[in-house]
DNA sequence: AAATTATTTAAGCAAAGACTTAAATTAATG
DNA sequence: CATTAATTTAAGTCTTTGCTTAAATAATTT
């Protein structure tokens, strides 16, 4: 890649250096936070933390159940989000049971706000 | 897919009724939410928003050389973003400048405020 | 008008995601 | 102890995503 793409003459080249700056102060945090909005970012993850919030706990066929998934799709989702702690599992015999992390409320909870009071579109 | 997975004699029949219930009067928010979110889950597209937040304006060969990326692919992503309201466009000769709206200021905040107040971890 | 500049569009490709089905694990039960 | 049940793991497929390079547009300058 060039070094440089902007010639022309009214480029502000204090303010590119600048946003260069800027944006490596936060580069490490903006990847973390790009990874848990990733986690996020799918409706049935974002499904299963938001019925897991009023729910307490969940097992895999339960939520196998609720979402009208197969039990492996549902399996997988759950590893990722128990990965990132967003989620945690207790067993209890031979079923597991699903239940919501507190690491990452802050994060959710606007999340939550939105799907609660603007059911029809945000 | 079979009609039902959790066969277990614990199952709870009406909490799983009232999670489809419950699940069902969102499913729309979360759609138009994780839309939102799945773009705002790359870390060039929330560079470009973090950056854009404090730079009024900025077109697109200043991001390709803030964010070290060619051109085109900046393109692509400010198109995502303007066709989903995340910014808009002025054209000015031949150059195209590229600024925030405001339509999804509210989900934007928290974001900015983690990156900003947390630089190290999240 | 020809050449240059800024940007977009398009086509192609490699990597990541989300599902499927089948097999493996682990615990409970007859 | 063989079977059933709950879950995970693995392998395969299909789709989506994010880049690359090349070509197309459009405005500016010479």
């Amino acid at each position: 890649m060039k070094e440089t793409n902007c010639i022309r003459k009214e480029a502000d080249v204090d303010q590119i250096r600048r946003c260069i700056t800027r944006i490596s102060e936060v580069e490490e945090a903006v990847d973390t936070l790009t990874d848990k909005l990733s986690l996020v970012s799918n409706a049935t993850r974002l499904k299963i933390l938001f019925v897991l919030q009023t729910e307490e706990r969940l097992c895999v066929c339960d939520l196998s159940d609720i979402l009208n998934m197969t039990i492996p799709a549902v399996s997988q989702h759950l590893r990722k989000l128990k990965d990132r702690d967003f989620v945690k599992s207790e067993k209890e015999g031979q079923t597991i049971f699903y239940s919501l992390r507190n690491d990452h409320r802050e994060l959710l909870a606007p999340f939550f706000n939105l799907i609660k009071h603007q059911p029809e579109a945000i």
